[in-house]
DNA sequence: GAAGAAACTTGTCAGTTGAAAAAGAAAGCT
DNA sequence: AGCTTTCTTTTTCAACTGACAAGTTTCTTC
């Protein structure tokens, strides 16, 4: 019954208008250290201890902010693929005239940069879709299909126009995912190879252009 | 001391020759078991009793073949890595002749097929190259700085011969083991997504062309 | 074929896990 | 002011964690 929707929050957060102000804080900083804890060491791997630690506040609280170790990791995961939903969409209204060359190139830049500022959501996404588990189809479910589904058409408009080779869009889908996101899932691996620090913005603009240099040509 | 190598075993497994033969074939078996477990849930979340119960041993017996845990993974990983760097190295001995147009397609090739066949190389980096663990820079030191340096002077005769646009290489480092892996890391999101089965041949080589076609034009 | 070493099982240990219950502190409402 | 609701800490619990220490079985070797 619940499988899906999740999103009737059962007894506590009362009413989001009492009391509110500071709780709604401590509820934020506890949704950031889970967002932390989870994408670093994976649902089973992280602790609600280890959590509230991080966040400066004792267990207890995180059980009593969300009942739940499973509807704190959906917590997390909705106030990070929620508003990332709003900007795509209101990328796609933006560039909805433009000619797509710059508009593929736009979108990969953007991709980019999103993947390096929030470096969770893909390393959530990475330990989560490698097995069947409950967590992956919410988020398949939720968020990623209707992505997939104007990715393909983003594709299909570019394969027609000459841009891309013809291949099956599943194949690009993941081919632009890896080659956008895979360096800032792996910055402490990098600085340890190169020195480089991968969040420095000059880096994460000079990743974005040799992407998009080498996929449009 | 054994910061590094770790390569002496310490005093278990006495004479690799006496008996033998079915323990080596059980700790095989939980070798396997701890490569699954490990790429699945990371070091912390995997457990060596769910390891021991996956290869239908006791937990004791884990503790008994790899002393301790962190061993255990560390045996993983070389059981893993180390036939990949041979094979790699045969890959390099055998294209040193070849133009460079064509080597980098077979290596493009090469490297989608064996990221689909051991997708748990992949999964186990990506586990550790995000925060900097003694056991990311036991996979760097040992194996990846040589696999590093291997692309850098394959990708500088590439870009020299004006297959690729010019770019610093960490970049196409990363574009390209993302390119190549992410689709075989997130499976279950995939059949999930598409219908598709990931690992299934037609899929790989699909992959492999696409990956090839799109960045070598 | 007996002795001994290697392989394996079982039981136990302190420490950690998620969840809940109890009790206290802080704020809102009338 | 008092009273109620929300927020927070502390305590408790059974289940699980990695490591170890006994055991028991299985094989090798003389």
């Amino acid at each position: 019954m619940t499988s899906l929707a999740m999103t009737i929050e059962a007894e506590p957060r009362p009413d989001p208008k009492r009391r509110s102000v500071r709780s709604q804080e401590t509820r934020e900083r506890i949704l950031q250290a889970a967002l932390k804890a989870f994408s670093e060491s994976g649902f089973d791997g992280a602790s609600t201890r280890q959590i509230a630690a991080l966040a400066g506040e004792s267990q207890g609280l995180v059980t009593y902010h969300f009942s739940t170790k499973e509807d704190l990791w959906k917590a997390a995961v909705d106030s990070l693929f929620g508003p990332f939903t709003e900007e795509l969409n209101a990328r796609k209204a933006a560039l909805a005239e433009v000619d797509i060359r710059t508009r593929l190139r736009l979108l990969l830049v953007f991709f980019v940069r999103h993947a390096a500022k929030h470096p969770e959501q893909n390393r959530l996404m990475m330990q989560e879709a490698q097995s069947e588990t409950p967590r992956m189809r919410y988020i398949a479910e939720t968020y990623l299909k209707d992505q997939y589904e104007f990715a393909c058409g983003v594709l299909r408009e570019a394969i027609d126009a000459g841009l891309l080779p013809p291949a099956p869009h599943i194949h690009y889908f993941y081919i632009v995912v890896g080659a956008c996101s895979r360096l800032f899932t792996a910055t402490s691996e990098c600085k340890y190879l190169t020195g480089d620090d991968a969040m420095s913005p000059a880096m994460i603009e000079a990743h974005a252009e040799a992407v998009a240099n080498l996929i449009i040509r």
